[in-house]
DNA sequence: GGCTGACATATTGTCTGAGTTATCCTAGGG
DNA sequence: CCCTAGGATAACTCAGACAATATGTCAGCC
């Protein structure tokens, strides 16, 4: 049970041995093999299993208390919080999240909050963006049509795309965001894209968006937008009509 | 420059050693005492100017880059990360950054984007509320009208009513956003609170949102909703109109 | 002259083992 | 029955050493 023979989730950004383990437990808690109000075995007993320092060991517990999914006391112990607690936006939570086959449920909520936030987003984009804003934009949606999404530079323009959109918001909250879950979002996209080819083009949806925010035109662009992410959620293989969780 | 002599920011909490040193450099760097692009002095010197041992040192460093303040890395240093790269909306930043008085833009931009989020969960909620979420919500509306946002009781009554909201909309995501953008909401309500007594009766605008949700009805409940954070706005001491950022 | 590869170097990363402190729990006193 | 004092246990903090990793430099080669 050697972690460092373990091959790194994420791949690119080289983890150090702390952060290959906070994503480990990360992954555990998310997924549910950890549960909420749950004791994780003490520091030293964790750390020899895992056959790390207890330093390593503690700086992990450290990321995963600052994203809200650990509480450590003395005495106590370190416990799983709430999922209500839980920073779910944070970009490592999210994409420890969608690891794995992700939740169908959690995902028709992901896409429900960003029909939220990038309808609303483009809307603003189409009253405060700059001319700089509409030619990176520009320049983004020909990446894509150059190269499709088929391809990393066309993934790659995808993402530009958006991030300017939410950039032209002048909103740091908002910016913060979606940065965070457009990275999720390009997850879902390669795994919607490794089981079929995706026959639909989606540049005309991101024509229309743009040609909106174009024109200042709020309504308009915000009503682009959410066709935009419907028509995206609707290419996800699992977008059946997911049986919604009752509340308790 | 001894850090354990200095009073914790956030009461209540007991931070540990490397939490309170975490807060003194999140609000460094939030500030803008530090600025992106800067390098941190090295954890020797830093830890000795502190007057603290390495490791609490270090694991203060990691939270922040687990809140993506910071990005720390072998031979290069420990850099401050570009704003659009911080969780701003992870609790612990959001008081960090409403720690001092806050920014005038900052503060317009969250009431925005809690407009955006809280309508939308509105009308979410107005949809998919139980008969248990209505009742919490009641409950916690004759607490305000009881205590009043003068006490604490007063506004944790507020908070009640505001969380139970989201929770209504079953959607983790929107759940897990807004605790954060709560807690810095009740932060500025405090100090709007602080400079006058708050004239302006904050219970009809609840009423409205709490009935178009009672009716099922989302687009009155949303509406409702926008009317209340808009009028939160303006209760604010420096509403004013604030000078928008230009993009460069 | 510019490119390639090895190496010195600076900084964070990891390890070990000891001592400290906070918190819960139990027992004793009021 | 409530409140207070002590003990046990976990995380917390400390100190000092060594390892790993990028970066930049410099020699050698084409």
């Amino acid at each position: 049970m050697n972690v460092r023979s373990r091959t790194p989730g994420a791949p690119g950004k080289s983890l150090r041995l702390h952060g290959t383990i906070a994503r480990e437990l990360g992954i555990a808690i998310v997924s549910g093999r950890y549960k909420p109000g749950d004791l994780l075995v003490g520091e030293i007993a964790s750390s020899e299993k895992l056959e790390v320092s207890r330093t390593a060991y503690r700086e992990a517990v450290r990321i995963l208390a600052a994203k809200g999914l650990v509480d450590a006391r003395p005495k106590v112990g370190t416990r799983i919080n709430p999922q209500t607690k839980w920073n779910l936006l944070d970009p490592d939570v999210l994409d420890w999240t969608f690891d794995t086959e992700p939740d169908l449920n959690l995902l028709n909520s992901l896409f429900e909050l960003r029909n939220v936030v990038e309808s609303a987003a483009a809307g603003l984009a189409a009253q405060r963006r700059s001319a700089a804003h509409l030619k990176a934009m520009r320049a983004a949606l020909e990446g894509m049509a150059k190269h499709t999404l088929a391809t990393e530079v066309g993934r790659q323009a995808d993402l530009d795309f958006h991030a300017t959109l939410l950039d032209a918001t002048n909103n740091p909250f908002i910016i913060s965001l979606t940065n965070g879950v457009s990275a999720a979002i390009s997850t879902t996209t390669m795994f919607k894209q490794r089981k079929r080819p995706l026959r639909r083009d989606p540049l005309p949806d991101h024509l229309r968006v743009f040609e909106a925010i174009a024109e200042k035109d709020p309504g308009k662009a915000q009503q682009a937008m959410t066709e935009l992410i419907e028509l995206a959620r609707l290419d996800t293989p699992i977008s059946g009509s997911a049986s919604r969780r009752r509340a308790g």
